[in-house]
DNA sequence: TTGAAAGCGGTACCAT
DNA sequence: ATGGTACCGCTTTCAA
């Protein structure tokens, strides 16, 4: 393999007093120059001569000597728990998108493994790598992590609100799981069924619970039936079943995610329950999968992207030294994406084996 | 917001000196106390003291500050083009269990961005801010940028072998082409449909060629049905339509990957074309979502965590002054991972409208 | 309007 | 077996 740089020791690259000798300026002159400091008035001609050799000589400043110098990495962690879902990804396309927007870059890393290796948590927090810390919330035993870091460098954390030292970004949870119940409470559908991801997480409950009070507001507050997932797409094929078996007079179903909804449709399909004819499926988030499944899923989209941009932003607010609320919703709401899972109640599947009792 | 660390400025974290003078020895010994130099025999009793003390103090070495001096910043950097593809992921996490294994961090970015956006690479490549690059491939129009990055900086690129100054990983893409469309003819296909993804890449075409060394060894080399695609799902529905359209004889597809799968899967029960009694269909690449579609997905298995790790490890290697092959297959091969979306042809729609001569 | 020089926190060489 | 010290490349006061 020819190697271009370890042959000749790659060349390297300029330094400041490279371009400030080719000026013909002092070094601190250039630094001045071209930093554009504005304390500093320099004569036009030199100006524009500092800052050509510089751009001749294609020179970029060295980010460790400026972070030495400056205590500024100029550099974000984000620590996520599975980059496998469809929410993290949209979340870090708006974070990463936000943060070199203004000039910062992203250090991903495993947030169960901030939270749990203590080896691993000072590789990434210690040593002044990054200036903050976007943290995605998760598994309530979290808690603890999260304060020992928060109390140590500036985080912002999403997903779970008020529950620690840090700020936190958020989406309107509760709306999501709203506009699920409401479109299939609009569809005509009186028994609903909610397949939940982790109780206990917030996530989890502001879906649940905007999905209650839809459900409330139209009369039907004890109509809602519950089962728990995990989140996961197994984890909704075995709810939906369960669900199926007890509750037969369901005919709508919330999911609390996209794979979980996929797992439920999956598994009502596999016991021949027709979707949407016999049952109707309603996942909040969205995903380019819920395109394909059959028939195409009808979602709530989330604010992702946003939420990963304001992340972005207050973090860099809080390092900045700046007041920063404590919770922060993004302003972009959820919206209903309606495909073809959810339908009025065709075939009931309820008032043929358990008449129920009307409104 | 209670504001732990602008309120009293974050209690700054111990530094070496600290560490030093409350161990009772000088700073140069105590750098090398902690960093196990080899060619230093320092007495046990003071060994143990200088420990000691870093321990306690929670002494972690300030990044910026060794990577200034050592020229090194242990971190790599990881260009991808799209975080939301499965392929990504995995191969994201291995790279990212290896690297930390080793004591790297890695560095997230956009391979378009960093092909196309001068500023954008300044940012990231400039600045010594990374060690080396793992880039994957894609467009065919990165070339040129690749060259450029190699030429600058220790890179290793996957997907594409020897088109580059840069050493490259890969898995066997062709094997597993081959696995799928022998899966079918096993069967008892004989009439087979290949759906692309983009022709000119290494990808497309090794997995394609794998397909057709199949085909020939069954003495089928003129019934294998090429259509492109693009990757994606949406690709993947059209493609298929095309086909079902233009070859009634095929009874059985291979997909270039899970996305495009997930597409065809849909297409064909959009049409009415049952799979796999009228249809079969096995995709290259596995991910999740295969367990979900209707039938599940019968697919190929790459070595992707296994592709990230080697693409660490090579890197590192690079980075270190090795010689490093020009291009390496990981080990891990390619295995058939069978569910139900490919079947022995029952229905042959072929069959009954353009009879076929018999093997 | 510009230059000189003191660090930022380590590492590694040269003394002792 | 240990200490002293010259850098790494940049920013930023202080002087001129």
């Amino acid at each position: 393999m020819k190697r271009p740089h370890s042959t000749s020791p790659r060349a390297r690259a300029p330094k400041l007093a490279t371009v400030a000798k080719a000026a013909g300026v002092s070094i601190g002159l250039a630094s001045r120059v071209i930093n554009d400091d504005p304390t500093v008035s320099v004569r036009p001609e030199t100006r524009r001569r500092v800052l050509a050799t510089a751009e001749r000589l294609q020179y970029v400043p060295q980010a460790s000597a400026q972070a030495l110098r400056q205590r500024r990495t100029k550099v974000i962690g984000l620590a996520v728990h599975d980059l496998a879902s469809t929410l993290v990804v949209k979340l870090l396309e708006g974070a990463r998108e936000e943060a070199v927007a203004r000039g910062y870059l992203l250090l991903l890393t495993d947030a169960d493994e901030l939270a749990f290796t203590p080896e691993s948590r000072r590789l990434y927090l210690g040593g002044a790598r990054i200036d903050g810390l976007i943290l995605q919330d998760g598994h309530a035993s979290m808690g603890d992590a999260i304060d020992e870091i928060g109390a140590v460098l500036p985080t912002v954390v999403f997903n779970t609100p008020g529950r620690t030292l840090s700020p936190g970004v958020l989406v309107d949870e509760s709306l999501a799981g709203r506009l699920a119940a409401k479109h299939l409470i609009e569809l005509g559908h009186r028994e609903i069924g909610f397949i939940g991801g982790v109780q206990g997480t917030h996530t989890n409950d502001a879906r649940l619970d905007g999905a209650r009070r839809a459900m409330a507001e139209a009369g039907l507050a004890s109509s809602l039936h519950v089962v728990d997932g995990d989140w996961t797409a197994p984890g909704g094929f075995h709810a939906l079943n369960q669900l199926v078996g007890e509750r037969p007079e369901v005919t709508g179903v919330v999911t609390v995610n996209v794979s979980t909804g996929t797992g439920a449709i999956a598994a009502a399909l596999d016991s021949s329950v027709s979707v949407p004819q016999m049952l109707s499926v309603v996942a909040i988030q969205d995903a380019w999968t819920a395109d394909f499944t059959v028939p195409r899923m009808s979602t709530v989209v989330l604010p992702l992207r946003e939420l990963g941009q304001e992340a972005v932003r207050l973090l860099i607010r809080y390092i900045d030294g700046e007041d920063v609320e404590e919770s922060h919703v993004v302003a972009q709401q959820p919206y209903l994406h309606p495909r073809e899972s959810a339908a009025p109640p065709r075939l009931a599947r309820a008032r043929r084996e358990h008449p129920v009792s009307p409104g």
